[in-house]
DNA sequence: GCCCTAAATGTTATCGTTAACGCCTTTCCG
DNA sequence: CGGAAAGGCGTTAACGATAACATTTAGGGC
């Protein structure tokens, strides 16, 4: 079975191995090696046995450029994300490179450096241009839907993240749950009502979370404070804790994320009010420092990871079940109660 | 110049136009797309613009597997990683992926799970398999050193962020300064030694702290206290701020990142200690919420994303230029003082 | 004008894989 | 035991770009 010697030398050439080496040693076509490597099955053991050794012997691996040129699918997915230095998108990419890892593609990722239409545009243009299998976005940013959509060429599966977009599959938290859970649990704790220092109007958390608190308050019939803005930064909500400071009404605050609740305890600590005898705060999102702050957050904990992976098994699902989008999925937050909210003082 | 009509028509074919379909329309072989695409000064003005048209009237764009299974590049960089849900980590990679994206080239990203050399291996693999032009490793783990390197193909460029391997350029930011810096400062403000909670041990940071706090102390011919270890979390820092708080000794403590630090802040303040009159607490990183802890830290400003630019161009030049390995560069942190160190009570 | 040289363009081969199809064995049944 | 059906492999042709070489065109000096 075995050919001339001399064909058979693994001397170390220049270029690598390629189908055709692996056949001349394992003599058999190069046919018979792709599918060894693609269908076992449909070789006998014997032969593929002999085809593997060859492998092994030269150490043999597929040309992807090749493969993807001819098979028209790059085992690649490309992932749109604007600002991963956030605790949240980071940890939701973590989730998607890892889920990616397993499921044997590789991940492509495109930062926005801001969130244009145009940059969002493009950034989906070189994904498309690498031909990726398909697309996650991770870019909250609601105003970029219509871009993002306008862009995407009819035949890459997608799958939005925490932003609904129109015919796009999406897995996203359940924010207006979220907010809910904490302004209930505020008034619970006898608030007379809670004021809110919101994410920025352009991302759909921020205002999924303005939802919830409204809905939770209108639904008690309590007054709605004016709300204030911030940007997810511990200095925004510093600002804004010391305009609240300032007016001294405010028994119960929610920021719409932890490193605004970080500003805002520090505000209120600079003003002298007692976070949670004077007032409780609350945050969103449970990083890893909620615990160690002073006093300790009550926050809502949102299973990133989780999201990022079922974002990838839904995209799976569409590219290789071929199904049409599978239905966008919801996943419910979970108040934690630290040590920053307490009963009103009467 | 026209050719046929019939052959002009741009109807919506199933499948994608190629190069010959615009130069079909274009009047001009395929080559001449080609040289148009690739060194246009090289086709004359005339012919270029036609040839420009009819890429716009078609929508062309050009497929990158086949591209890059004839020029063997991929225009792809790996970046082999961690945990990018830290702060530094997250920075860093963002810095690559905007520096990447400028130069032209996409970011392929392998996230390591655990950092094992099993893990890093695969990784490596992985990426080689895809055939990226370029390789950064931000996985400051030592022990994973070899393994990296013996995996690694001779020919594919690598650049190491934040640790040093044998035989390939690196990229850092001084660490041993940093924490000479806040060793220095603490010893000024009068404190008579400096407590450290160092990071874990198979981190290049974490020991780059340590050395530059041990070579401060012994310039100075202070005592070494013995060394807390940490993994980074809000909550290792909590753990080793108790111990700092029950033996009462310690005046200043210099944490290797802010998460412990604010940890060794939540401690001391359980414990009753007040920061700074009783205890000095500095950290390192300068994440954003830094600056709006209770009281707000004093730490080492490093310059992630400075570092993530540095090492793509540093790839790039030896991707391109073809240059042997360019000397490691080392970037200097800056000691930000705040309010969380003041001089000892006396 | 003619020839020579350089610039502009075209032709053909090639990259390394999978798809499509065909041939030769087996195998199994009547 | 003949023949059909299936299984196992081989041969050849894509895939869509660039490389290498061949050819045509343009320009300039005499």
């Amino acid at each position: 079975m075995v050919k001339d010697p001399s064909e058979l030398s693994v001397a170390k050439s220049r270029r690598l191995p390629v189908m055709g080496d692996v056949a001349r040693l394992a003599g058999v076509s190069h046919m018979t090696v792709s599918r060894v490597l693609n269908e076992p099955e449909s070789v006998r053991p014997n032969t593929r046995e002999r085809v593997l050794l060859a492998i092994e012997q030269l150490g043999y691996r597929r040309n992807s450029a090749a493969r993807s040129l001819v098979t028209r699918r790059s085992q690649t997915l490309g992932v749109v994300c604007f600002d991963t230095t956030l605790y949240g998108p980071a940890s939701m990419l973590n989730g998607i490179e890892h889920a990616t890892e397993d499921a044997g593609y590789a991940v492509s990722v495109a930062s926005l450096r801001r969130p244009t239409a145009e940059a969002a545009t493009q950034a989906v243009q070189r994904l498309v241009d690498q031909s990726v299998d398909g697309l996650v976005l991770i870019a909250p940013q609601a105003a970029e839907a219509m871009a993002f959509v306008r862009a995407l060429p009819t035949d890459v599966p997608v799958v939005a993240v925490e932003n609904a977009l129109p015919n796009v599959t999406s897995v996203s938290v359940d924010q207006v749950l979220g907010a809910r859970l904490v302004t209930e649990h505020l008034l619970a704790l006898g608030h007379e009502t809670v004021h809110h220092v919101r994410g920025p109007s352009d991302w759909s958390e921020a205002n999924g979370r303005v939802d919830g608190w409204l809905a939770a308050l209108e639904e008690n019939g309590r007054a709605v404070p004016r709300e204030l803005v911030g940007d997810w930064s511990a200095k925004s909500g510093y600002v804004a804790g010391q305009k609240l400071a300032r007016d001294r009404r405010a028994t119960a605050v929610f920021a719409a994320n932890d490193s605004m609740a970080l500003g805002v305890l520090r505000a209120l600590h600079e003003a002298g009010a007692r976070v949670p005898e004077d007032v409780s705060v609350v945050g969103f999102d449970d990083i890893p420092e909620a615990a160690f702050m002073t006093p300790p957050l009550t926050t809502v904990s949102q299973p990133f990871r989780d999201v990022g992976r079922r974002s990838i098994e839904i995209l799976l699902d569409e590219i290789e079940g071929g199904e049409e989008r599978g239905a966008s999925s919801v996943i419910p937050p979970e108040l934690v109660i630290r040590n920053s909210t307490s009963s009103r003082r009467t």
